[in-house]
DNA sequence: AGCAGAGCTTAAACCGCTTTAGAAAAAGGG
DNA sequence: CCCTTTTTCTAAAGCGGTTTAAGCTCTGCT
């Protein structure tokens, strides 16, 4: 492989003129660069990123870390979109992206990581809030994009769903078709896109004069198991059924409605079930669930283009970016007559 | 951060002497190793990735290239599985995993990207057989193992699933359904595994003595859209209809289905579908589709184990990977009375 | 005592590039 | 034609590690 000293050699110019030349520098003339960038195309010379960041103190690529609690990563259905997303607005701009082996409990902090391989912006997803190295990368000087997490330092910023007004947006169409008691299946407290989306649906149900009643907010993980679980807790309950149930996530959703057939009931006929997320299987389950849907693919465009406009402009605050979701109707409602 | 001289200037000793301490050298007394160790702990100190791959030529890092070529990427139901059981194998050996941005008709070569992150190995996955760049990996000493492509080479090997098999199994179990008249949809031609269901197919159905027909065979390509084309032109035959299809892959199975419904007619009813891949949808379709698994985590397993073993031994030739599939048998098939 | 060899430590070169400070060459001004 | 500016180019010092070759200090042996 060819190095900068080799083309400086061939071209007959010093290595500072090539490196120069590579970088588009303004003190070299026209002519000495055509020069030299025909002796680089000639010998097919390609820099090494790894010695230009260590001098530069750049690199040219981006870390993420997906943090997943029940550890299926790349897997979740959600997050491969958002990745998707990421990676399309960065390849464009040819960043590479570094996908950096993290687990709970790890002792490198992330910063640590993203300093160890110079990365020069990170997006994390996943992550839980009480992360103890979250800290510190907030404090780092490190451009950062957070998903799905409320936080916010220097150089740093987040891209979130309007998980308020969707949970609203669920409880508002079944209101509209009739339905007056709404139960909830909730994911995981902890999190902040549940705890939104509790106080969205919350808040609608007031504001439409709907009936409240606590034993039909059940709290479960974002899961399928867990939306099983949940949903035969409901079919427990001794009092009256609610008519329609709004799941905090599509997976919730579908175990919900596993639940709801094992025990001989129908959908939409006997409840009417909403989801949250639009996640892929959810129009290919029968009946197609009706869902409020988050463009993830978005979510990971806007996070790469927040993220780059961090790196370039170096200005200090941006406002996070807040996303609307939007109701997806297919067949797991009905019309109360 | 702390550097290495510094840590050294702290411990009274030589910048040498920390390097290695660091990488465990022989040469080093326990006394000292252990003195060092500690002012490395006290001062939480990191060594740089960067300088240590430009002077060791070793980056603790594997390229993963997905060329896919609808460009759906990550989202390829197919290859996030892969990935994820790569990135679990790799993770516990503390590798980061480098997401190469590449784009079809990209002027860097695999091999060129390679060279200059440094990476120890790479995978490549989703790549046609006929790309120019492939020549120049191979060629390189570069470890690296392909996945769905029968690629040998110095450093180099590949996993893939026994598809001839694997479609033989298909066959099999619709024979013993008591179908007779059996289609196919294939996916692009092009690439090997199609090939190779293709070929499995043909040879079960000669096997097994039973009736082939040329036009019950249709190309079309891995995707839902292609199933259903291809589907409806099966549908247009004037001829006798075969009474089950199999499908190259799960997409296209899906797309088939819907073709067939979207006539009234119905599955496993008038047709039975067997599709290949199992992938997460196909359980979750009505009917669910039954269909030859392949074990995409494993395949991803093995392909990072694989390419472990290469970086580690250097030794020369390897065995490929062929993974056996297994028939999963859900409701789409029925048996011929 | 003299010397070889083992054990431990270090100076210095190097990896391939960027960047600063300054030199040389060209251009302009009087 | 000399002096100042501007333009163009380069030497050399990093960036933060690894690695080679050599040096120093002990032992142990004759």
């Amino acid at each position: 492989m060819a190095t900068i000293k080799d083309i400086a050699r061939i071209a007959g110019v010093s290595v500072t003129t090539v490196s120069k030349v590579l970088n588009d520098y303004p003190d070299i003339s026209q002519q000495t660069k055509k020069m030299v960038k025909q002796v680089i195309a000639r010998e097919n010379y390609r820099p090494n990123a790894i010695a230009r960041s260590l001098s530069s103190h750049k690199s040219h690529s981006i870390g993420i870390f997906f943090t997943d609690h029940r550890n299926s990563g790349l897997r979740h259905p959600f997050f491969r979109d958002i990745i998707y997303g990421i990676e399309k607005t960065l390849f464009q701009e040819r960043y590479d992206l570094i996908l950096f082996a993290h687990h709970w409990g790890d002792t490198f902090s992330y910063a640590e990581k993203c300093q160890s391989r110079q990365v020069d912006g990170a997006v994390l997803m996943g992550t839980p809030g009480n992360d103890p190295h979250l800290e510190k990368l907030i404090n780092s000087e490190l451009p950062t994009v957070f998903i799905d997490l409320e936080l916010s330092g220097k150089n740093t910023c987040y891209v979130i769903s309007d998980n308020v007004e969707g949970a609203g947006q669920a409880v508002s169409y079944l209101a509209e078709l009739g339905h007056e008691q709404i139960g909830m299946i909730m994911g995981q407290k902890i999190v902040k896109p549940a705890q939104d989306r509790l106080s969205g649906f919350k808040q609608r149900i007031k504001e439409l004069h709907l009936p409240y009643q606590n034993e039909w907010i059940v709290e479960a993980d974002f899961s399928e198991n867990g939306g099983y679980q949940a949903m035969n807790r409901i079919l427990n309950l001794s009092g009256p059924y609610p008519t329609a149930i709004f799941c905090q996530g599509d997976q919730i959703a579908i175990g919900a409605m596993k639940a709801i057939e094992e025990r001989g009931l129908a959908i939409p006929g006997d409840f009417s079930i909403i989801g949250f997320d639009d996640i892929e299987i959810s129009s290919y389950v029968k009946p197609a669930l009706t869902t409020i849907h988050q463009d993830k693919i978005l979510m990971g465009e806007k996070a790469a283009q927040l993220l780059l406009k961090i790196i370039n402009t170096g200005e200090q605050n941006y406002p996070p970016v807040v996303l609307p979701t939007k109701l997806k109707i297919r067949d797991s409602c009905r019309r109360l007559s």
